[in-house]
DNA sequence: GCCATCTTGTAAAACGTTTTACAAGATGTT
DNA sequence: AACATCTTGTAAAACGTTTTACAAGATGGC
């Protein structure tokens, strides 16, 4: 029954005009005398309305929505940043649809195809395989402000920044400060503008000092982590840089398997500086990234941009920060 | 451009009424000559047009939409769950509105109100603070279908159940078959009747040989378990049942801070089989649930009912399996 | 050659809001 | 007394679809 209520039905309870009813109800209705007011209220109050969503936002061409498309849910650093942006959004009272994309393209292309249809009113992406081909043809033209995270983009814009190149610097100063001279970086193959940017950091670093760190390939998981580790151990470095901590701690796990030890033979620096890093054995070293601000940051900019599509763009860079703890230490001096 | 471009623009370039239009869009054109039907997909390729969303919706009363409602996304578990629902319900082409309620109740409730007004199809909760009261209110009134998981219903429905009960008891089997007898369980102070069922599957085992587990409280995330270390030293058990992976984890950190070392001092065992756990030292014993496939079973059974509410109710038990890992092990003969 | 029946299409109502433009009466100003 | 200006309210258009009911012409049976 309640479910039928239409704005109608409170018009003629509280004995007015329907649009009297939703000024009053919308707030834009201060000019109409306190007992109306009251009227309405109490009549809202009585049937229980609530305005159809749908109509209400045909209407109006907004759905109060924000996308937000993600690789890959099980990885902590972005459900933090998820947390981060419904937080935000509800100050503003958006609403966050979150899909995961499996760094898949073509299901990326069809999620963003399903927030435009449903007049998403901005899109946050959060995934490696988008193609700009994508946002030409599926986001401009509808006019649909978006944030791209965690990669580059060409296109200007609203941008949100980690400074992904310091990140990756600190890795490698904290390995060179503790002796290391041989290591490896460990990244996957399509590397993002954000990965490469850590790898660039990380190198330039060793390059003050005359040495080029080695390249292990693998992809962002734990289980690829875990592969990985012969082909650590074969290359005989003192250090590994993992781009993020999932591989991080499979590399550990692998390693121990092999009978390497961490951080004796072995250091292990990861990054990101997800909760799990904290309970592992030997406790991961890492690099920490704002993730639950940066999903604020996110939020905000895009809602801003919602609001006021022709404002000047902004422009955020949030700083990254070391976290030392026990799965690196002093490279032994056995050569 | 391609924003505004409206069915009355297609109609209008293929030759047609709207109406013609609409049913060809839809699949429902076959009663119109090939040549029709070929004129109208021609002009919506060139135009790229797309349905508004929000106009189809207010006639068709329905969203495609399934609410999903989680405590906790930073939880594996659950973005397992999530993983299967997004799954199965793109098959049948719905779109899942994943919101984090962080057990919060008052944010639970405002959450169900939003996707009532968005007037979702169908909502999963999974979510533990929910009260009885918030359904009878918003739920019931507006006939959204519901799935209440992870918890108890009292009110008849469509369900998907694990075998909890069955659980708990592999759990105390398995301690016992190791010569296990004096153990603790840690579980949360306000537990669901998920957890209940575990807690009474496992007791029921141990009574059976005459024993009583010791219960030390703690919430549900690693840092309490970590933090409730000391209080299980103290207790001079030889195993312990954590109620979920997470705590578990965090348990095994804090006993190793505090010098006792697992499996050799004590045994843990943990509850959902999460990811990480075959990445800890020692690898963590623990109880499997298809958590995936109970994302997908819940979809679909959701699916269904939206699309036959007065169908029979249906209800489904998935099954829960051992995983021997390294965290457990035979009692050292001792006492 | 007449009537019934397909075939192919359309006009118009309906979905439930928000918003624009207007109206009637009350009040104030000169 | 005449006119402008508030105050309080409303009628109607608009948003972009889907669907129902109907219409005109073609076809076929007898």
């Amino acid at each position: 029954m309640a479910g039928k209520v239409t704005i109608r039905d409170v018009a003629a309870i509280a004995g007015v005009s329907v649009t009297t009813v939703s000024q009053i109800l919308n707030g834009k209705g201060e000019r109409f005398t306190p007992e109306t007011q009251e009227r309405v209220k109490q009549a809202q109050q009585n049937l229980g309305y609530v305005p159809n969503y749908n109509a209400r936002n045909l209407v109006s061409q907004s759905t109060r929505t924000i996308g937000v498309l993600v690789p890959d849910l099980s990885n902590a650093f972005f459900t933090s940043f998820i947390r981060g942006i419904q937080t935000r959004a509800k100050v503003d009272q958006f609403v966050p649809l979150i899909l995961e994309t499996n760094r898949n393209e073509e299901l990326e292309r069809d999620y963003v195809q399903e927030l435009v249809q449903r007049t998403a009113n901005g899109i946050i992406i959060s995934s490696a395989a988008i193609t700009s081909d994508t946002i030409d043809n599926l986001l401009k033209p509808n006019h649909i402000p978006y944030i791209l995270f965690d990669q580059n983009t060409l296109t200007s814009g609203d941008r949100v920044d980690i400074n992904e190149h310091e990140g990756g610097r600190l890795a490698a100063q904290h390995l060179i400060e503790l002796g290391h001279r041989q290591v490896a970086i460990m990244m996957p193959k399509q590397a993002t503008l954000n990965i490469q940017a850590r790898y660039t950091g990380f190198c330039a670093e060793f390059q003050k000092i005359g040495e080029l760190p080695k390249t292990v390939l693998s992809d962002m998981t734990p289980q690829a982590g875990y592969s990985a580790a012969d082909t650590v151990r074969k290359l005989g470095v003192s250090a590994v840089f993992a781009i993020n901590d999932e591989m991080a701690i499979g590399l550990m796990k692998g390693l121990k398997d092999a009978k390497v030890s961490v951080p004796e033979q072995v250091s292990v620096i990861g990054y990101d500086d997800v909760e799990m890093g904290a309970y592992v054995t030997p406790m991961l070293t890492t690099i920490h990234q704002p993730i639950y601000e940066m999903g604020v940051e996110a939020a905000k900019l895009l809602v801003d941009r919602i609001h006021q599509p022709d404002a000047p763009y902004e422009s955020l860079m949030l700083p990254v920060s070391l976290v030392v703890r026990q799965s690196t230490r002093r490279r032994e001096i056995s050569d």
